[in-house]
DNA sequence: AATATGAACGCAAACGCTTGCGCAACAACG
DNA sequence: CGTTGTTGCGCAAGCGTTTGCGTTCATATT
C-alpha cells in the first residue's frame, strides 16, 4: 500500500525512532541525518497514520465541532472561519451535524469524539446532561452562541446591548407600537432569546410603552416561521407599526408577509433584524450585526491556546464580541395615520 | 483515563477479542455472553478507540469531504444533507474547507486524510493533477458540482437543460436583449460555467437573436460580483432588458444594482437565476431550481454502496438529478420603450 | 591520560484494538 | 463408541506510531 515509517526507515538507513524524531523535528537527531530523511520520506511520498500516531501519543490533531444545522448561514459562517484557523494550526476537524432531536441524543449517548479528538467546539448549547458527557471527555471545550456552561470557555456577543440598540432606534424614531419576532421554541438553557426579549421589554418600559402581549409571535428562527409570525402580528386589533426580529432570516421572512399584504416597508411598517446576514445588505435590512465568522476564529483561537498550555487550565473564559446597529431601508418613522 | 477493551473484558471475565466481537455483532460469540458484554461495556461507559480500531482493521469509518467554503449556502446545504446520510450509516465525517489557493494547495500536497478516510466526497472540481492525488488514496472518490472525472463518481444536474429553461423563458416573455451574469473566474476543467454559457448562447440563436458579448459579465458567484456585473451591464450602450444569471447570489447582487439604479424589477429588467437559493423565495427571485440537498444525500449514498460493495468497483457512475424553473416575480415581459 | 558530559541514535515496550488460528466442549452422525 | 462437524472462546501476532531508556562515540574537563 503506502510507505510506512519503517520502510522510510530502511530507505534512510536509520531506526524508525529516528524518522520519528526528524520529521517530527524532535530534538535528538543531527542536521544532515534530518535532512536526508525528509528527502527520502518525499520521495516516498510518506505521511505518518494519524491512526498510529494518536494510538501511541494520545494526542489525535483532531478537533471536534458539532453544530445544530450547517446548513445555516450563521453556523456556516462560524464553522467556516474555525475551521481556517484549525486547519491552519494543523489540525483536522470531525465534524457532527446534530440537526434532529435523534441524531443529537445519538451523539451525546454513544459520543463519538471520545478518544478521537483533543478538543471541542461545540456550536450548539448542551443541556446540563449533554455537557456533562461532554466534559467527561476531558478535553478543552468551547461554545459560541450564547449560555455560559461550566467548563466551557464560551465567545459570544451581548445580546442584551444588540437588542437594545434595535429596538431604541426604533423607539427613537417614533414607533409606539412595537412588535418583536422571536425564537424562543428552543430548549430552556438557551439563553439568547429570553436575553433580547429582556431587553426588548426593558428598552419599551424605559419608553414608557406598555408591554402589550399580543405583540409578540414565536418565528422558529426560520424564514417560514417569520412570515407565520408576522402574519400573526398583522392580525392583531392594532398591528404594530415597527417590528424587532430577533435573527435577520426571520426578518426575511416578514418582510415577505408584508409583500404578501401589500404593506410598504418601511413606510406601514418598520422592521429590524439580528445578525447582518450575508443577503441582509440585499434586501436593504436594517439590522444589528454580529462578527459571526470571527466569534467562530475566536473560539477556535482559544481552544487552542488552552491545547497549547495545558498547564493552567483557565476557568472557562468569556469573550464578548462587539455588536452595532447598522441602519439601511427598513426603518423609518411611522406613517403618521388619522388622529394620534 | 476511559475504559479500555480489556477493562471490560476483565469485568466480564471473557477475553478482548469476545468483547471485540460481541460489541461489534461478529459470530463466534453465544447470545448470553454478548448481552452481558454489552451490559458491562455500557456500565463502563466503553467505547471502541477509533485510532486503534482503524489501525488495527484498516477501516476508519470516516469520510473525508472537501469543500471550497462551507459558509456558502450551496456547499452548506450539501454539506448539511451528506454527513446526515454518513453518520447514519455510523461515519464520522472529517471536514476540510479549502477557500484559499495556499489552504487548497497544502491540503492536496500533504493529503492529510491519507490512511485517515475510507472515501472522499469532494465539492470543488479537482484538477488533472489534484485528483490523481485522491486517486493515489485508493478509496472511492465523488463528486457533486459537474465536471466528470476519471476515477469518480458524480452526482449533478443538467446544466445545459436548466440554463435553456431559463434563457427561453425570457425569449418567450419577448425579451431580445438577455444579457448574462456568468461565473467564469474559475478554473479551466470546472465545467458548470462554459456548459451554461454554451446553452444561453444555443437557445440566443435559436431564436434567431445575434449575441452581443457586451451582454456578458463576470460575477464571480458571488452577491458582490454579480452587483458589480449587473452595474456594468447598465452600462453598455443598448443595456439588457433581462438578465439571466448563473446563480442566485449573483441574481441578488444584480437586483441590488438595479434597485440602486432605481430601475424597477421586472418591470423595466428581468431577471432569473439558478440554484433556488433559501432566501431567492424572499426575494421572489424567479430561478432554476435544482435539488441541492439531495445530490448531497446521493453523493453520499453511492459513496456507501461502494464500501459495502468494495468487489465490482463500479466505473465512475455518473448521476443526473431533475431541475425545474421557479416562476416567481423577477420576470415580466419587457416594457415596450418608445419605437421598435 | 582518565573521566565526565552530552549529542545522536537504536531498542523495545507500549498504545488499544482486530483477526487468523487453535483448542475445548459438545452435538450429530454412522 | 469413534469420527466428523459445529460452536464458543482464548492466544497471540500484528497494525504504525511514539517515547523512555540505554548505548555509542566524540568532545570537554580535570
Amino acid at each position: 500500500m503506502t510507505a510506512s515509517i519503517t520502510d522510510v526507515a530502511r530507505a534512510a538507513g536509520v531506526s524508525a525512532s529516528t524518522v520519528s524524531r526528524a520529521l517530527r523535528g524532535r530534538p535528538g537527531v543531527s542536521e544532515e541525518v534530518r535532512a536526508q530523511i525528509t528527502a527520502v520520506a518525499a520521495q516516498l511520498g510518506y505521511t505518518a497514520s494519524r491512526s498510529a500516531a494518536s494510538l501511541a501519543s494520545g494526542r489525535t490533531f483532531t478537533i471536534g465541532v458539532v453544530v445544530p444545522y450547517v446548513g445555516r448561514w450563521f453556523f456556516g459562517t462560524v464553522l467556516d472561519s474555525a475551521e481556517q484557523v484549525f486547519s491552519a494550526a494543523g489540525y483536522d476537524v470531525l465534524l457532527y451535524n446534530l440537526g434532529s432531536p435523534e441524531t443529537r441524543k445519538r451523539f451525546f449517548t454513544r459520543l463519538p469524539v471520545r478518544k478521537r479528538v483533543d478538543a471541542v467546539l461545540s456550536l450548539l448549547i448542551p443541556d446540563e446532561e449533554e455537557s456533562a458527557a461532554l466534559r467527561s471527555l476531558g478535553v478543552p471545550l468551547a461554545t459560541t452562541v450564547g449560555g455560559t456552561r461550566p467548563g466551557f470557555t464560551v465567545v459570544g456577543i451581548d445580546d442584551r446591548a444588540g437588542t437594545e440598540s434595535a429596538v431604541r432606534h426604533l423607539v427613537n424614531l417614533g414607533h409606539r407600537r412595537i412588535g418583536m419576532i422571536s425564537g424562543s421554541s428552543g430548549p430552556q438553557h438557551w439563553t439568547t432569546p429570553v436575553e433580547r426579549r429582556n431587553a426588548y421589554l426593558d428598552v419599551l418600559t424605559d419608553a414608557g410603552i406598555e408591554h402589550d402581549a399580543a405583540l409578540e409571535a414565536d418565528g422558529d428562527y426560520t424564514v417560514e416561521g417569520g412570515e407565520r409570525a408576522m402574519t400573526e402580528l398583522l392580525a392583531v386589533s392594532r398591528p404594530p407599526t415597527a417590528v424587532f426580529a430577533q435573527s435577520d432570516e426571520m426578518a426575511m421572512g416578514a418582510l415577505r408577509a408584508l409583500r404578501r399584504h401589500r404593506l410598504k416597508v418601511p413606510d406601514d411598517v418598520s422592521v429590524v433584524g439580528f445578525d447582518d446576514h450575508e443577503l441582509a445588505d440585499v434586501v436593504g435590512l436594517t439590522t444589528v450585526a454580529q462578527p459571526v465568522a470571527e466569534q467562530g476564529a475566536e473560539a477556535a483561537r482559544l481552544l487552542l491556546r488552552q491545547l497549547d498550555e495545558p498547564d493552567a487550565e483557565p476557568p472557562a473564559e468569556q469573550v464578548r464580541m462587539p455588536i452595532r446597529l447598522v441602519l439601511r431601508e427598513t426603518t423609518a418613522p411611522p406613517r403618521p395615520r388619522g388622529p394620534q
